[in-house]
Parts: C-alpha cells; sequence; structure tokens
DNA sequence: AGGACGATTAACT
DNA sequence: GTTAATCGTCCTC
C-alpha cells in the first residue's frame, strides 16, 4: 500500500531535526523491539542528544568512521556502539544527513515484555531498574552490534519506536550529560520529572587525567 | 604496531 | 565512597 510508505516518511521526517530539539520530544515516546522471539516495550525517560559534527562530545565530531556511519544518513535508524569492553548502547539517529546528529536513550520504564527482561538482567533487584541506564536499557531490547543500523520507523523492523509527538510536553528537565569530558557546559541530557526510571546525575562524569601528551626536551 | 580511553555497570570497602 | 572488568576504536608513533 501507498500509505505505509507515506506513514514511514512522516516518521522519518519527524526525526529529521537536531538533536537538540528531537530529545526533549522523545520523552514518553515508546521503542518496541521484537529481537530474540520475545516482544519487550520501553518507554523513554531519559535521553541525551549529541549534536554530531557540531559536538566535540559526539562519536561523530571527527568525522565517519566504519563505526559511526549509520549516524551520517538519513534519521530514523539505530545507531548502536560497543563500550568499556562489555556493554552496548543505543541511539536513535536524527538530524540532516552528513552531520550525524543522534540522541542516546539512557534509561525508561518497561512497558511491555517484563517477564524477558526479568531473565535478560538477573541482577535487577527492582524492575525500575531494569533500563536505568544506557546499557541497561540496550540490554533490556536485546540492542547490540547486530541491532546497529535497523530502520526505527518501518513496520516491518524488528526495532520500532512508536508515540513520538511533534512537541515535547510541558515539565521535562534538563541538565548536564553524563560520562563525557568535553563539552561539559552543554545541558543536552533530558529527563521527565518523578520518574524513578532516571538515573541519579554523577557530577563531571569521569575524572580529568592530566595532559599525557609529553614531549622530552633535549 | 602500540597504547590510551571510553556516551558503563556491578561489586566492592 | 572506590575500583575491576574487558575489548573495540581511534590516535599516535
Amino acid at each position: 500500500m501507498g500509505g505505509a510508505f507515506d506513514r514511514v516518511t512522516v516518521e522519518r521526517e519527524r526525526l529529521a531535526v537536531t538533536a537538540v530539539k528531537l530529545a526533549p520530544r522523545l520523552l514518553g515516546a515508546v521503542l518496541v523491539s521484537e529481537i530474540g522471539g520475545a516482544r519487550v516495550a520501553v518507554r523513554l525517560t531519559e535521553v541525551e542528544a549529541y549534536e554530531g559534527t557540531a559536538d566535540p562530545a559526539s562519536h561523530g565530531f571527527r568525522g565517519p568512521t566504519p563505526r559511526t556511519e549509520i549516524m551520517f544518513g538519513p534519521a530514523g535508524f539505530l545507531y548502536c556502539y560497543f563500550t568499556y569492553g562489555m556493554h552496548w548502547c543505543a541511539n536513535v539517529v536524527c538530524g540532516v544527513e552528513g552531520r550525524s546528529s543522534a540522541v542516546l536513550m539512557r534509561a525508561g520504564e518497561i512497558v511491555e515484555g517484563a517477564d524477558v527482561v526479568a531473565v535478560r538482567r538477573p541482577t535487577a533487584k527492582r524492575a525500575v531498574d531494569y533500563a536505568r541506564g544506557p546499557a541497561r536499557l540496550a540490554s533490556c531490547l536485546a540492542l547490540d552490534a547486530a541491532a546497529n543500523g535497523l530502520d526505527l520507523c518501518s513496520a516491518d523492523s524488528p526495532v520500532r519506536l512508536e508515540y513520538v509527538p511533534s512537541r515535547a510536553r510541558p515539565g521535562v528537565r534538563s541538565g548536564p550529560r553524563v560520562g563525557i569530558s568535553v563539552a561539559t557546559e552543554q545541558p543536552w541530557r533530558f529527563w521527565l520529572p518523578d520518574e524513578p526510571t532516571v538515573s541519579v546525575f554523577k557530577a563531571g562524569g569521569r575524572k580529568r587525567v592530566p595532559p599525557a601528551r609529553h614531549t622530552e626536551q633535549p
């Protein structure tokens, strides 16, 4: 049907805005995963904007690489990356092609498939901790290398983004991003107030190491 | 070719 | 509060 194509186009257009614009709009939206033979859905409560080539904290800042290639394409695709030798995190690619803007999904509430999530995240003590943190959220939805580049707008896709509004709801909070060591002055972390799934802010992130670059003088 | 460093988490004291 | 785990990526030599 032509209608299905039109709907995908509309959804993708909706995501083709800057990360700072899209990030607060994604709060309350639902990400559905049917990876691994199970259906799990998370309602997003915390996200961060990364403005690609304009943002020193973005993986896309220094231009495309094999890892970040998907970020430089059109909006509405999933960017998954591996970090700290053990975790996966997931982003919604947004903005215009070539700029590599993306929104990191940091936390959410599991609204479907909690039984499956309990198996995927056996160390969680409470349900609010299931998707509290970006690597935990990715783990809940089984997002890893195989999910990188999947289309979030197509009804046929195993991972879909649903209920994204045109405007951010009132009351959205913002503050510095977590875990970065550059561009820390930008308040590009967004979250919903009074949500127990939102992670506590760890000030400053990783400690700044003194300049390791050292040239010996004769 | 070598090494520093993570958009983190869990398990410690 | 601190720190180990653990490896792909990217920068430097």
